[in-house]
DNA sequence: TTTTTTTGCGTGTGCGCACACACAGGAAAA
DNA sequence: TTTTCCTGTGTGTGCGCACACGCAAAAAAA
């Protein structure tokens, strides 16, 4: 194995000091014209890639990341993004990247708005956080811009040039895969039930893009005895409250055979349908909870469309060491894969989302 | 930040020298038994954890992984594992991973073996490969046992002692999947036809776990009105020869309504049958081929399932980093996920699957 | 011209660890 | 008793790079 060039190697070649090769390197300055192009010429001509162990070694600094999140157990859901980004961590800290955690009400926009702002108080190297609430969260994003602050949004995509990457299903796209699923699910045509379990859907723009897919994927392909009859039911918490709601809807409209449930809270439907039966409708949900998991396996649910929530806080850590580390350039937009899950093979997923 | 504590901490703390705790630390031996425990116990009271970073960098060495893979472009399939390698090295070259590449002709047990001793002969320091001849491959898993050299399989998994660690889909359950999906697929009751496009398919162990799958599911959910015919196929590559033979097995068979292609040759069933039309039967196959997903998006394949061969060989590559430089202890048996793909989802793993 | 500032470059130290080497003192062999 | 060997310990160097510092010579200001 021929060794790889070092700096070393270069001020060598190029007649100089490695404290030059360095100033070159970094683009420090005080180096004269001259000399610089000689050794940027070296550097080619040897290939020269530096020592990304040694590097980090010396560099020897900690990177701060400011995670912005729920209350953890708040919400089953929001809880794999973070035990993601942990996870994450724990792979990463011999580079020095270290995680500053901050936690806000799910259910608060004012609290998000102060938990981000103390946050950012305290001058992190990097943001990560879902943009729930969307009009605090472009204040924030002002803050993180003022602050030079690079910030990853993971969940829900916002455009604001303050935005370094989003990591996150494509909700559009997921639509329309819920729609061929469904499809394929129900063994004739009939009414689907577009269910959004959910505070303010109708400013989530990921449930409305949902929609918007599920839509297109019936328009498309000229399926027009698929009626979609969509239903917000922001207290989802009540049990009977809902039930009561569920049972109205299957009331009103007859030939319901299929259920979408915009989000991660199928089960909800599941629990509030329990004794009920109305024909057995097909049910597709999102995200590997485990008590959505629980009745895909006993044939409750039949399709869970993964979101990779888990995965998304992982990545979102991964980005940033590769950012701070290695340099790389973060590529705006970053879809995970929308995992189809069915109960024969669920066990794979499982294993790898609810890693802590 | 408080610093992480360091050797020196350590040996500043139990009154010896960073030589001795360096000792301690890798067992060298030539240290005395009292301060072995002194040493031990201040480890453990400061929380050690050995800065990672400085040791590769100390450490100072290459290891070199060595990868016995069929020859480059003798099929699209065996293509894949062997990009995710590349790539995983280039990922942790900064470790000082180097690969030692070594082809195969993929239809010749006996070249298999001979490159393999080929192999062992340069004496790396790990080893992986798929274990494509069975009789072959436990012979050289032998040679690795007396070499001792650590071995990961890919793709198959084989009994030996000498096994590290096998990354890999579960052929059995992927045939249970297969079975659910097809199910969904046809609209109605129908037979199967089960296809093996391989050389030697009565003794691919894959293969057969793949049909006991498909049976178990229709057996297991008492769907006795879809009878299974198997066939196995060598002659794969004259286009005219599969196509009399698919023609015969079609009228053989007439109520064959899909059709189950056990590994990645969907794409050579679809264009045989290309001109024929034999009531369209559903298709499924395997793995994220371009000729594949062609034909899934032009509707003539409904689904395949991603065996994630390019991320089968990166991960093994990158399993052995933590091997090496992280002293992680592998899991015997490492199942990847069964992904489902349909077209409307088949742009997010080709991204993640044609990553040379 | 002298003084101050700037520019351009080299040297040196440290990051935390791995490992070779030196060397004292005691045990075993002669 | 002397010689050889082993045990237990400390010291020192280097891995490749980042960065602070020092110090000429040149340029600008006085």
């Amino acid at each position: 194995m021929n060794k790889r060039t070092t700096i070393k190697d270069i001020a060598l070649q190029a007649g100089v000091s490695t404290g030059t090769v360095d100033r070159v390197i970094h683009d420090r300055g005080r180096v004269s014209v001259e000399v610089k192009e000689k050794v940027l010429q070296v550097m080619q001509d040897l290939k020269f890639e530096p020592n990304l162990i040694a590097s980090t070694l010396a560099f020897n600094r900690v990177i701060t990341v400011g995670v912005l999140m729920p209350v953890l157990h708040s919400d089953p859901y929001w809880d794999q993004p973070l035990m993601g980004m942990r996870r994450a961590q724990r792979a990463v800290k011999h580079y020095g990247v270290v995680l500053q955690e901050q936690m806000f009400d799910l259910f608060s926009p004012q609290d998000f708005q102060n938990k981000a702002l103390e946050l950012i108080a305290l001058k992190p190297d990097a943001l990560v956080f879902p943009p729930i609430f969307l009009k605090e969260s472009l204040l924030i994003l002002d803050h993180c811009a003022e602050a030079q602050i690079p910030t990853i949004l993971i969940n829900t995509d916002v455009e604001h040039p303050q935005v370094m990457s989003y990591i996150g299903q494509d909700s559009y796209q997921s639509g329309i895969l819920a729609g061929k699923l469904l499809q394929f699910a129900m063994d004739s045509p009939g009414a689907i039930l577009l269910l959004n379990l959910d505070k303010e859907s109708a400013n989530a723009k990921h449930l409305m893009d949902k929609e918007r897919g599920l839509r297109h994927y019936f328009i498309q392909n000229k399926l027009d005895n698929y009626p979609i009859h969509r239903q917000d039911i922001e207290e989802f918490d009540a049990p009977e409250l809902l039930k009561a709601q569920i049972i109205n809807l299957f009331q009103q409209y007859k030939n319901t055979k299929a259920v979408f449930v915009s989000n991660s809270r199928a089960y909800k439907l599941v629990e509030a349908l329990d004794d009920q039966s109305f024909g057995q409708p097909r049910i597709l949900g999102f995200d590997l909870l485990s008590d959505n998991l629980h009745f895909l396996q006993i044939g409750k649910v039949d399709f869970l469309i993964n979101q990779n929530a888990n995965y998304q806080g992982y990545s979102a850590i991964k980005n940033f060491t590769d950012y701070f580390i290695f340099k790389k350039q973060l590529p705006r937009v970053q879809h995970l894969p929308l995992d189809i899950v069915v109960a024969e093979n669920a066990a794979y997923y499982t294993k790898r989302e609810l890693g802590t």
